[in-house]
DNA sequence: CGATTCCTTGAAGGTTGTCAACGTTGGTGG
DNA sequence: CCACCAACGTTGACAACCTTCAAGGAATCG
C-alpha cells in the first residue's frame, strides 16, 4: 500500500498552488492571545496558534496547536455552524485569504483539491493520536507525547536542531491541551525534571533522555 | 457568515456523485468484529463500525464510531503511513471502492471535491468535540455526551423516532471510546439509571429525562 | 450443558483535582 | 530606580474520582 508517485507529484503541485494564493495576500501581524476571525484560511509564518473547542458550558479545551508553516482553518471553512475559535498563542505573522472564495477556486484544480484533503487528513491524524493518548495514557505519558510531538514537528520544519526548543504555552494552556489541571501539570513536570528525562523552564524544553521520554509516551512498562 | 446557496448546491451534487460511485460496487456483508482492509472507501449501509487508534504500546482506543449511512476511510486514503484500523462493531452491509482510484476521479470534479472536504471536516468536528469533552467532563458527562451524540445522529438519519435506540457497543468498547474502564462505566450507568436519567440494558438505550441528560453532557451545574 | 464472553458488584489503593497560600517574573508608572 | 500590580509558577494537605484486583452472575453459542 505505498503511495503512488503520481499522487505525490500532484500533492506537491497542489501545495504550490495553495502557497501561491497566499503570496498575493499581504502579511498580517497579531499579538499573543488574539482571536482569529472565522471564514478565512491562514498560513502561519511565524509564531504559534491554537484551536479551541468550547462546551456549551463555557469551559474550553485546546484541541490542536499550530506551528509556523501550518495552514489553519481549512476545516472550518465548510462548516459555518459551530463557531470554534482559533487563537494566537504568541505574536504571529501570517497571511489570510477568504475561505469560501479560495476553496471554490482551489477545488476546481485537482492537485489542489487533493492537497486540501491531505492537510485535512493530517490534522485528523493528530486528533486521533491525541484521542488515543488521552484515553490510554496517564499524565506523564500525555505530557511526554506532547513534548515529543512538538519536538518532531519542529525538527521536520527544520526550526530546531539540538535537543532543546522553545515552548510558548503556559502551564495553564498545557493543562487545557492535555485535559489536566495546572497544579498537576506542574507536579509531573517536576518529577520529569528530577528523573532527568526532560526539563521545562522559562518556556524552554530540554530533552535530557530521549529514549526514556519516548518510552513514557507509549505507556511506561 | 451563512453558507452560500451555491456552495450548498455543489455539496449535494458532490454527494450524489460519490453515492453514484458506490452504486457500481456490489454490496458486501461482514460479521461483527472484522477488520476492514485499508486503501478502500466504504459506504456503510447497515450496522455500526468504528475506527481505532493504536499506540505503539499495543493498547488501543476507539477513536470514532460510524453509523449506517456514513462514509468511512476517506481520510486514511491519502495517508498510507499510519495503519489505523477500522473494525465492524456489528454485522454490516456496505459497499467499497478503491480509495486512490476513486479519489483521483472524484477530485477532478469540484462538487465532489468540496463534498469530500465537507465529510472530512465533519469527522474532524466530532473528534474536536470529543477531545473537548474528554478534557473537560467527568465520566457521567462523557457518557451523557456519547449517548446524546448517537441519539441525535440516529434521529437525523431517521433511524430512530422514539426516545429509545439500539446501542451495539459492549461496555468494554464504551470504555475504550471514552477513556474509562469497564468497571467504572458500569457504575456510572447504574447511577444514571437510578437517577432516572437514562437506562441502558441489553444494548438498548432509553432516555428517561432528556433535559437532565443534556445538562450532564455540558458539565453538571 | 460446558465454555466463553459480557455484565455486575465490593473493597482497597493510586492518580488526579480542589483549595489555599506564597514565590517569581515582567511590565507600568511614579 | 523603585514600587506596585498582574499573570504565571510552585508547593502542601486533603478530598474526590477512577482504577485495579477479585469474584460471582447472566447471557450467548457451540
Amino acid at each position: 500500500m505505498t503511495q503512488s508517485v503520481g499522487l505525490n507529484r500532484e500533492l506537491t503541485l497542489g501545495q504550490r498552488k495553495l502557497r501561491a494564493k497566499f503570496e498575493n495576500a499581504s502579511p498580517q501581524f497579531r499579538k499573543a492571545g488574539e482571536l482569529l476571525p472565522g471564514g478565512q484560511i491562514y498560513h502561519l509564518q511565524t509564531g504559534w496558534a491554537c484551536q479551541f473547542g468550547s462546551l456549551s458550558n463555557g469551559s474550553r479545551a485546546i484541541v490542536d496547536v499550530f506551528l509556523p508553516g501550518d495552514m489553519i482553518g481549512l476545516d472550518s471553512a465548510l462548516h459555518t455552524e459551530r463557531p470554534e475559535g482559533m487563537v494566537t498563542l504568541t505574536a504571529v505573522t501570517m497571511r489570510a485569504i477568504m475561505a469560501e472564495d479560495a476553496l471554490l477556486d482551489l477545488m476546481a484544480y485537482r492537485p489542489a483539491a487533493l492537497y486540501v484533503a491531505w492537510v485535512l487528513g493530517k490534522r485528523q491524524q493528530r486528533a486521533d493520536l491525541r484521542l488515543a493518548a488521552i484515553s490510554c495514557l496517564d499524565a506523564s505519558g500525555r505530557l511526554a507525547m506532547m513534548l515529543l510531538d512538538f519536538y518532531t514537528r519542529l525538527r521536520r520544519k527544520e526550526l530546531v536542531t539540538g535537543s532543546t526548543y522553545n515552548l510558548p504555552l503556559t502551564q495553564v494552556q498545557i493543562g487545557n491541551y492535555l485535559g489536566l489541571t495546572v497544579v498537576y501539570i506542574n507536579r509531573v513536570l517536576r518529577s520529569l525534571r528530577e528523573s532527568g528525562i526532560v526539563n521545562l523552564e522559562k518556556h524552554c524544553v530540554t530533552i535530557l533522555d530521549l529514549e526514556r521520554l519516548t518510552r513514557l509516551a507509549v505507556t511506561e512498562e
